[in-house]
DNA sequence: TAGATTGTTAATCGATTAACAATC
DNA sequence: TAGATTGTTAATCGATTAACAATC
């Protein structure tokens, strides 16, 4: 069905909203109306009425938007209502570090498979899930239908993985390493760029410095 | 002095740039035209001109642009020709990846402290940097002058960490935890929401599996 | 000089904001 | 019913793309 395209702009306020939300939640804070959320957010009360509506009504005229309704229904439009698997690929800091963060699991994001190059590592254990050698990825894909690989290795190596991930029919990669992976279009792939991000903090203390602004 | 305000979708995008120019560097290309880095990079030649234009003009009609001048022009927009002085606040392994990261280093940015709440940690060290408890961090950052504070810490923890930071005068905040920091307009915030950017690429499974597209 | 390609203006497109009628 | 607040259309703003004159 030939829904109209969300915007990338729009899905990329989605999880912050989601996580105001998640607060009001927990608060106990039952009915929202835009502009309470607006003052909270720092966004317009327009803009959420229309990032909102691109999903059809959440809300009710005079009451503004339920909550955990809401919750709910962006949980469901994010596809985080239900569990993901991943594999981690690349068991440095970064792996370990994604690993360990316990909120990921809390959300249904399951990490079922680790993989490294180094020799040394094959059989250690990152978060209970044994390492293997990255040979294996292929057969473990496969037979674990893997939804998700976490790419946390050195842009050379990534590069050739992704074409191998591609292949053996992963849905997804969260790209870490500083390259722009070239994938078939139904491979997704999401990008964390960390140096860029720093990039562009550094550029922001440069501008503040010269215009004071 | 007034210079018209660049906006962020720019300032975004010149990391990219850099990395793109920085490979042809490398290869030893010397020159290239709007159009071939159009070719390479997947953007209209008319955005690269655009974006290049807005800085004063960097190329040269009927030839192009020198790989190696535009290459400096950036990395002097983006204020990574100087070096900056890094501070770590969270010793896990989030902050153990970025201390290895030996590419932020290489870039001038330099990791000068380390900071943690846990005392087990205390007088370790991270990377050749000594851990400190995090009582000392004002002083720290006043005598050295600290500008990037790279903050790796639970959400409850950086909201108050930033405040004092901002007190004590850091210019800016690298933040890895996830909340929003209300801080003021001379700190510098760059935000790096780990779970916001796995929910995207969870939405986009989602769109593609249901739209085919 | 002729050809190539930028710098820049104008046109288009999309995203945000404002306004208000619909309705709870 | 009156008041509140959404859903939605219209207006504005900004970003991207196209076009072309300037110029190397």
């Amino acid at each position: 069905m030939a829904e109209k395209e969300i915007s990338q702009a729009v899905i990329g306020r989605l999880p912050r909203y989601f996580r105001y939300l998640g607060d009001l939640k927990e608060r106990g804070i039952e009915r929202i109306s835009s502009q309470e959320l607006s003052d909270i957010m720092k966004v317009t009360a327009s803009q959420i009425r229309q990032d909102f509506n691109n999903f059809g009504g959440f809300g009710q005229q005079g009451y503004g938007y339920n909550v955990e309704y809401l919750y709910d229904e962006i949980s469901k439009i994010l596809g985080i209502d239900k569990q993901h698997s991943l594999i981690l690929i690349g068991a440095g800091h970064l792996g370990q570090a994604i690993a360990n963060y316990t909120n990921f699991n809390k959300r249904g994001f399951v990490i079922e498979g680790a993989f490294d190059i180094n020799p040394a590592l094959h059989g250690t254990k990152i978060k209970e899930v044994e390492i293997r050698p990255i040979e294996e990825i292929s057969a473990f894909v496969k037979e674990h239908k893997t939804e998700i690989a976490v790419l946390t290795v050195p842009k050379d190596q990534a590069t050739k993985l992704a074409a191998m991930l591609s292949e053996c029919g992963i849905k997804a990669i969260w790209n870490f390493a500083h390259v722009d992976l070239d994938v078939p279009e139904n491979v997704q792939v999401e990008n964390v760029h960390l140096s860029d991000s720093l990039m562009k903090l550094s550029y922001n203390i440069n501008r503040y410095e010269k215009e004071g602004k």
